[in-house]
DNA sequence: CGTGCCTTGTTATGTTATAACATACGCTCT
DNA sequence: AGAGCGTATGTTATAACATAACAAGGCACG
């Protein structure tokens, strides 16, 4: 299992391949990839860092394909809901999903010098905690905050 | 290691306790624990549920100690940074330290029921895929949300 | 006393997110 | 075709969260 995103890697492919996969998995479920939530998609993909609603929204509002907040929020809601994009918690802030199709825990690693983030999984290390308390777990959000391989070179 | 919160314990203790823990640890490390600051950490020990900057500023302003945000995001901020407090990211609300004067890494199980925050520990499970992309990790955020055990019996 | 440092007070603004209601579009059933 | 319905989009307004910037007070130290 690898962590994409600081690695080198053959990017227009990542960026074909995600989208080649939400159309499939939207067709397969009956989903719509509507224009909006296609392009903030593409938006997301450009690179691997995380964007914010603000931002995605400023390049939406620049292709005239909306302009007022609720446009960004719904399909970055639509995304996130559906597994194309995870929200990270930590910058409130949007990123498309590194493993799109695959029913996964998502963990993050997020670089405080370039903003990048990387995707890779983790298996939640609170079971036992959790079943000690009688805590049903639904969901865990794993965010580390460090520096990529590039940033601890060049400070 | 117990997640404490959920389960019934003598809260008033608890809460004490955090407070001279907190005391011993200021005049050890030469910080001060001034009236705000301390009314602050109070109030977030009142619960074990995480409050947002808002709502103990809202508590501040009831007491004529401030009314103004900057003066709760300082307080806030003097406790996050010493350890007496935590940010809730998933939530964008503070939790104090169930843990206080040891040097941890929390991770949180937070009940939608309820709201309550429990506070763990967990070692972060990030350490392989992190040496494997070269990240050096500094922090990492762990937050469950689930159902509370009060909350799994009453839905 | 005067200087420096920390804390507090206050104004203003920036940033993130959603409620609520109106409109448009595509589909199906008759 | 036209009515009815559900999803998506457009728009207004506001809520909720957070910080920049500067002024003023308090206290310790020489
Ligand atoms: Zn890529
Ligand atoms: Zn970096
Ligand atoms: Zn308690
Ligand atoms: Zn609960």
């Amino acid at each position: 299992m690898t962590a994409t995103g600081f690695d080198r890697h053959d990017h227009s492919a990542c960026v074909s391949d995600a989208i080649s996969s939400a159309e499939q998995h939207c067709a397969a479920a009956d989903l719509r990839l509507t224009p909006v939530r296609r392009r903030v998609l593409e938006i997301l993909l450009e690179s691997h860092a995380a964007l914010g609603a603000y931002d995605v929204l400023a390049r939406l509002d620049a292709e005239g394909l909306g302009s007022k907040p609720p446009v960004a929020y719904r399909a970055l809601g639509f995304l996130v809901d559906n597994g194309f994009a995870h929200r990270i918690e930590g910058l409130n802030a949007f990123i498309a999903c590194a493993h799109p199709g695959a029913d996964h825990a998502p963990a993050f690693l997020i670089c405080r010098g370039c903003h990048k983030v990387a995707e890779t999984r983790a298996t939640a290390p609170l079971g036992q905690a959790a079943s000690q308390a009688g805590f049903a777990i639904e969901q865990t959000v794993i965010e580390a905050q460090g520096l990529c391989p590039a940033c601890q070179v060049q400070p």
